[in-house]
DNA sequence: CTGTATGCAAAGAATTTGCAGTTAC
DNA sequence: GTAACTGCAAATTCTTTGCATACAG
């Protein structure tokens, strides 16, 4: 799904639910949409900031859940949970994350198999699975080969 | 690994690393092992607070954080990553969670498959994997049954 | 004795909310 | 016009820290 076609999505879901569509709204979604990978609140308030430095945080954070409800953006929290991330979600296939604990960079991966095991577990033991998360921790190549991470940090 | 163990093991790491043993310290170390199953901070400082009053929450605090460090407890974080929940670990076997969305029980479980996945899939993408997380969300059996989380909620 | 530990209360950090003024429809 | 939206600042919630006093070794 490219931005126009998720810009349009969103304004269907604000019609939908009886809600405005703003300059704001429009600036915030087409600038988290242009930009894509996995960004902190802060950082999409930031993005938003260079397009119009008016726009408040809470605009962005209202902003944000709301293209969550609309299954535009997922949020995520890694590591200590200390922080939200949100991505794009639009009709992209389902993936899991591989986070680098020494540069923080971010992989994302499909692994079916997983799936498929998580729900026979599921099953096994009577559950009715509604979501997952599945995080990987680690050295991403780049520091492994730098040797980061290893001894004297 | 039994609870006078553990106390053993505990106060070990506190010798290794020149840190005093305190009546606080046992205290809560012991309340920890024996409740077992996953609690949060505040859980565990009411669950001291039946031994004794005056032990303060940050020493409470202080105290888990010490036991993660020992490798005593480990520390995770459900759901929206609010709150962290404490659990002991001792030598006990990796286990994944899988949590009630409805009544919030945490179930364990362990599956070597997933395990030996993950490491394929780091493996794949020249990642050193150094921890992970899994976690299913759900309905625990009893919830299906009772007809929770359904529709009207 | 000396360096650690404790309890309190305050500081942080991120998220969430109340409100008065503004704007979309 | 009216209900929803915005920006600000304050409230929340949980975690973490500073400090004066108490205590283990």
């Amino acid at each position: 799904m490219d931005t126009k076609l998720m810009m349009k999505s969103f304004d269907e879901h604000l019609v939908d639910h009886g809600l405005k569509s703003t300059r704001q709204r429009s600036v915030i979604a087409r600038s988290f949409f242009e930009k894509g990978g996995h960004l902190t609140l802060s950082q999409v308030h930031e993005l938003v900031g260079q397009q119009d430095k008016s726009i408040g945080f809470a605009t962005v954070y209202r902003t944000l859940k709301l293209l969550v409800a609309a299954g535009l953006a997922d949020e995520h929290r890694f590591g200590d949970g200390d922080q939200a991330f949100y991505e794009v979600s639009g009709d992209r296939d389902h993936h899991d994350h591989m986070i680098c604990v020494e540069c923080d960079t971010i992989l994302e991966y499909e692994e079916p198999e997983i799936e498929r095991l998580q729900e026979m577990l599921a099953k096994k033991m009577g559950f009715k699975l509604m979501g997952h998360r599945h995080e990987l921790y680690g050295l991403c190549a780049e520091c492994v080969s730098a040797g980061r991470g290893n001894a004297g940090d």
